[in-house]
DNA sequence: TTACTTTATCGTATTATTGCGATGAATTAA
DNA sequence: TTAATTCATCGCAATAATACGATAAAGTAA
């Protein structure tokens, strides 16, 4: 069927999938670490950065944003990339509950 | 094309996609939950708690083992799963990095 | 041996994702 | 007005992912 069930899990296993989904492309990752690793908004020049045509940047910028985890501002004719930093701690708190919840035991395999 | 190009990225950034993988879908969440949060292994019941075909449980817990966060050992007839804690760790350290790079800024968009 | 149990794999159908050239939209500059 | 710039979207092609029934594989129990 190829669909995924999203209606069977709880909203939160979906929000953590979801937030995942932003990281789960390289070209995601990179464009994540480098409107992260700036102070200010980049304007454009990620297609430059990247080795992808306009047209894919394009769309997994269109994909970062639907999460939320991104921000565009419109400064015409350019448009300015940054994270958007609830998203962002959304993010860093999800990812943190699922991962803290891991319990070390020396009696498992 | 539909092809990823893992050769045009950093092998950090291509490890990253690929532990953000096991998170992106909310039937893989479920199963980290439930392994994560036992102090032992799970002898496959991992097919009662979900509401997916056995075959589908299977196929998700094939991809955790490639990835390499989860392992599973054979008790015949079962096959007993757990975490594996320093692929676990690594997820923890990657993620960790990647989320603390940004940098927040009020000149920002 | 013959069931039975448990898990993996195969085959298939369907949808999602990735990538890019071409085009369109919106604004600026000349 | 006419380019030029920048980014989004369309359309297409190809691969990846999701799901499940059916079957195989590997062991135990009778």
């Amino acid at each position: 069927m190829g669909v995924t069930k999203t209606e069977i899990f709880t909203d939160h296993q979906n929000r953590v999938a979801e937030l995942a989904k932003a990281f789960a492309h390289p070209a995601r990752v990179a464009i994540l670490q480098l409107l992260a690793e700036r102070k200010a908004c980049v304007c454009g020049d990620l297609v430059d950065e990247l080795p992808l045509a306009q047209a894919t940047v394009s769309q997994h910028l269109k994909e970062l944003k639907r999460i939320g985890i991104i921000k565009g501002d419109i400064d015409p004719p350019r448009v300015c990339y940054c994270i958007n930093e609830p998203v962002w701690e959304e993010a860093r708190t999800l990812f943190g509950n699922v991962l803290d919840a891991f319990i070390s035991s020396p009696t498992c395999c």
